[in-house]
DNA sequence: TATCATGGTGAAAGCGATTTCAATGACAGG
DNA sequence: CCTGTCATTGAAATCGCTTTCACCATGATA
């Protein structure tokens, strides 16, 4: 492997001017030429691990995401992988499983094996996550939840479920099912639904208690709890689910009981699936930019890390949302 | 930051032993026992960048996709973070949105910022792919294609069209269209179309060429193919494709086109998407174990990398598939 | 007693860059 | 002619670890 020096001696200078010529320092305008050729002759490129050591950057970000097989989080993780590549960074991913306590573990992990910055793709945050989060040695910004005093981006999950409850009471006639997830996660389990049981009650149609039941992100999960609903209730007359994927799992289920196509006006979401606009003609749904989000808190991050320290500064920053097929 | 002489001066011994401490060399146990209480006391923790420079290697394995948010990549891609997490190495994942010359982009940018291996969730192989995988520096190796003389896990991309389409062709009276991809994706195009083919011609129903078009992947590509294809040959009874994605597209130009619920039992796709399945009850589609894929396309690459020296060697894998709803 | 393995040990030499530092030469102003 | 800038330059010191090497005991073997 061709090394600095080498090149150095090829153009009859020192390493340290070769250094400067890759790295912008002074340099007279014949040896500037003279490296060049060089380097295009040898072919070499500079070992990014001795740079490492030596600067203390690794050019690398750390990405942290609850279950890389979903809709959201991929969009999610597209949108940071746009902005990383294109200002010359590069991810590394981590895949926790819907663990939390795995995201603890490679927030940890990540400070040996250094990356200049954490995007973490948070689900629930708990005080041990606040703890890891405010000693963290890089910058970090978290994305889908609120977390006072740390740098996020998110969608106002409460307002949007609101939005939905209310439209969909007047639309609906009869009861109202809600299938939701754990309440640790602050943005989809609580949030939506507060917001969604606010809205319903603002249009003056309050959800039933009886009628909450729990899932847990899963297709299956969405099934199971709507199948078990029916059961118990069997004069519901809609389901709304605090995700789309959930809600195809509703969808299943109120067909099997209700017969084939009877489930897709009877169930709502949240996400805006691709596929399930595409197979059901589009349930009500909130449509969140999730690849903009990726975008923007990987951007929000980047600039805190090559900004003129402080122009920058990390900040909150809540995406809009979009009601659809209401 | 609390470096290895730090440690070392505590424990009274040379780095030289904290350095065999951490990494199984000679040492005598009352010295380990006094490093060991250092190490716990300073929290040491070994940087990374220096150990990289120092041994050459990096625990980092490069994963180069089409595509992160789609259900199939996504699931390889779990698969390979499962076995690299648990086998102590890192994902550095680039995603090349579809275009095969940024996977050669990657494939040397790999090589610059160094990683210990590589998987490629391979397209398009051209030669200037096979070129670049065959001067890679480090192991590497493919899924999703077969490759003369590389690494490689896929799957039987031709015997399983072939078996869908002689299924198919027996349960289906009228004409059958095909909805492929581009055909330089020799898995994905090539094979599943010629296999279609031959599977359907074997059953004495041979495809008309002229009711075949291409999409790429999208759901919004099978829809906008599908559509024509209803416009030109309106007495078309089954839509094949070449991806489930494609299929849900299909699916929903049929509805549009001929009546709700109508398509459901005229596409078939490749895949087994968790989606489709739950919301159409199930259409004829191939079932592959994506995850699996990504597991032991990595195990084979690790084993390479931390094998007794050859014990392991590289080689090719076929994994299995099986018909789905037919 | 002479000879050998053998387990343990620390000093020191890298790994391949970046960066400090002192030195140089050129050139303008006084 | 002296002094002060200012652009350039290379030697050398790091960055924090791993690994070679020479060397010491110690106990076993001849």
């Amino acid at each position: 492997m061709v090394k600095m020096k080498d090149v150095a001696e090829l153009a009859g200078v020192s390493s340290a001017a070769v250094s400067r010529y890759l790295n912008g320092g002074y340099i007279s305008a014949d040896k500037a030429e003279r490296i060049k050729q060089a380097i295009e002759l040898t072919g070499y490129v500079r070992s990014s691990q001795a740079r490492a050591l030596r600067t203390g950057s690794t050019k690398l970000i750390g990405v942290i995401v609850p279950k890389i097989n979903s809709e959201s989080v991929s969009r999610i993780t597209a949108g940071i992988g746009q902005v990383l590549g294109r200002r010359g960074y590069q991810m590394l991913l981590a895949n926790t499983d819907n663990a939390p306590d795995r995201e603890l573990e490679y927030l940890d992990l990540f400070q040996n094996h250094p990356v200049d910055g954490i995007v973490l793709v948070a689900t629930m945050i708990t005080d041990e996550h606040r703890r890891a989060i405010d000693s963290c040695r890089v910058p970090i910004v978290l994305i889908g939840q609120h977390v006072e005093g740390a740098a996020c981006v998110y969608h106002d999950d409460y307002e949007a479920a609101f939005e939905l409850g209310r439209a969909l009471a007047g639309r609906v006639d009869g009861k109202i099912a809600y299938i939701g997830v754990s309440e640790e996660d602050r943005a989809a389990g609580y949030d939506r639904r507060r917001g969604f049981e606010a809205g319903l009650r603002a249009a003056g149609n309050p959800l039933d208690s009886a009628l909450i039941r729990l899932g847990s992100f899963t297709l299956d999960s969405g099934y199971r709890a709507a199948r078990e609903l029916l059961a118990d209730a069997p004069d519901v007359s809609f389901i709304a689910c605090a995700t789309d994927t959930m809600a195809a799992g509703a969808l299943r289920a109120l067909d099997e009981v209700r017969g084939m196509g009877e489930g897709v006006r009877r169930v709502s979401g949240f996400g805006d699936n691709a596929f399930l606009r595409a197979l059901t003609g589009g349930i009500p749904t909130v449509h969140y930019g999730y690849l903009t989000s990726g975008v923007e808190a990987t951007n929000m991050l980047l600039n805190a890390l090559d900004g003129e320290e402080g122009e920058s500064g990390l900040k909150t920053l809540k995406l809009g949302h979009q009601l659809m097929n209401v």
